[in-house]
DNA sequence: TTTTTTATGTCATTTCATTGTCATCCATTG
DNA sequence: CAATGGATGACAATGAAATGACATAAAAAA
């Protein structure tokens, strides 16, 4: 099972790492919020286990963030020293599936992950791509960005399933006509331009950080 | 949601089977594992709360069977004064989907119950299948919206349990006609259209939120 | 049985979102 | 400054989806 852990204490992060890797997992280590989000941006992991007190964003906060891009998906164990009630509810309510108190035995954990892996959905995830905190979702021809879902028309959902299959890289206007309209590019079409002018409206309008950027001369790129 | 307790101290149940109804939930008490086993033969219950401590069979006992009968259905809260290690894996292991330590608030029960209800597979013992506030009823053909009961023909059933039953996802025409028409789709038809027709009026119609969504180029989407 | 009602499917029509072109505007750069 | 490449708004053509009308089949009622 691929895991997600994020822990900012080295010494207990690397205790559950190895414990986790001992039990067959494929673990993944961020040593405070802004990078477990980066990670979670990045691939998809079938459990999260998060620390609650970090520095920058605490595990409460990730998991409404991961709760508010991704739904449901995976199941989220809290992890703290805090074991009063209240900080149970709160953590329950920021949509974690469980809650473990420090200090605990690795046994503990490891049938809390038992339990909740048993409910895991059976019908597959919808297959995605992401860039940053964009998620395409390829069957929906539906892209969501932090949270808020955009429905793309289909010419619009080509164009930026190949922007970000190919992110990081400038393409250019003549491989985007080649590729999202199944014909040669001729000169005196801007009808590329046109469309990366519709999908920012739709993706990178009212966003701090732009995602489809222009390479001039050249052609478009999309990045985080 | 219907819920089954079973615990021995009667003051202990009596406060949470008070605390339960006040939620909205409907409750069967029993005070040993006999009796709690007994209805769990009669009635099909969304959660069981179980005492480990009890004279006769205790929780963890119970549970057992409960899985080796019934399968994973329904999540099982193991409630109890042991909060060792050792005895929380015994429980996770006896089947429990979660363990809560006495004396414990009413707020984390509930908290730790929603976290759980959200998880629980709509699975076969259950016979309803829901999306957002519109619940099918697979036995009687019906859906209910709000409360309000909607009739629906058989091709309409069959449609709508198609769509709820893989909400989220996008499904197009082809597969839609194979699934509820039995048949192989053949251009120039467009029954899926008029069928989504029939069930948007039905089921959508003057509610404020629409289930049914039309994912264009591709087919149709169900979702909350 | 016949009659009536309901369900189902086809087809034609209407509606409306999507698509692509063009003209214009804006910014950057030599 | 002009020249260039890119951004954007307006608009018309297109095509997909929604809907209405109708014919047939099945079920229910008389």
């Amino acid at each position: 099972m691929k895991i997600l852990l994020v822990e900012d204490e080295v010494n207990i992060a690397s205790f559950i790492e190895r414990g986790l890797r001992e039990s067959g997992h494929e673990v993944a280590t961020a040593h405070d919020g802004a990078a477990g989000w980066d990670l979670i941006g990045k691939t998809h992991f079938q459990l999260l286990i998060l620390d609650v007190i970090m520095p920058g964003i605490n595990g409460l906060e990730l998991c409404r963030r991961y709760r508010a891009a991704y739904g449901y998906a995976s199941p989220v164990v809290m992890l703290t020293a805090l074991g009063t009630t209240d900080d149970i509810v709160k953590g329950l309510e920021a949509g974690a599936d469980d809650y473990v108190v420090k200090p605990f035995s690795f046994a503990e954990l490891e049938a809390r992950i038992q339990a909740l892996s048993r409910r895991t959905k059976t019908g597959e995830p919808n297959p995605v791509l992401t860039c940053g905190d964009l998620v395409l979702e390829v069957d929906n021809h539906r892209a969501v960005r932090s949270g808020i879902p955009i429905n793309l028309t289909v010419r619009e959902y080509r164009l930026l399933e190949y922007l970000i299959s190919n992110q990081g890289k400038a393409l250019t206007r003549q491989s985007i006509i080649k590729q999202v309209w199944d014909k040669e590019a001729d000169r005196n079409m801007n009808i590329v331009d046109v469309y990366i002018n519709y999908l920012r409206t739709k993706i990178d309008k009212g966003f701090p950080t732009k995602l489809i950027h222009t390479v001039p001369g050249s052609g478009y790129r999309m990045e985080a």
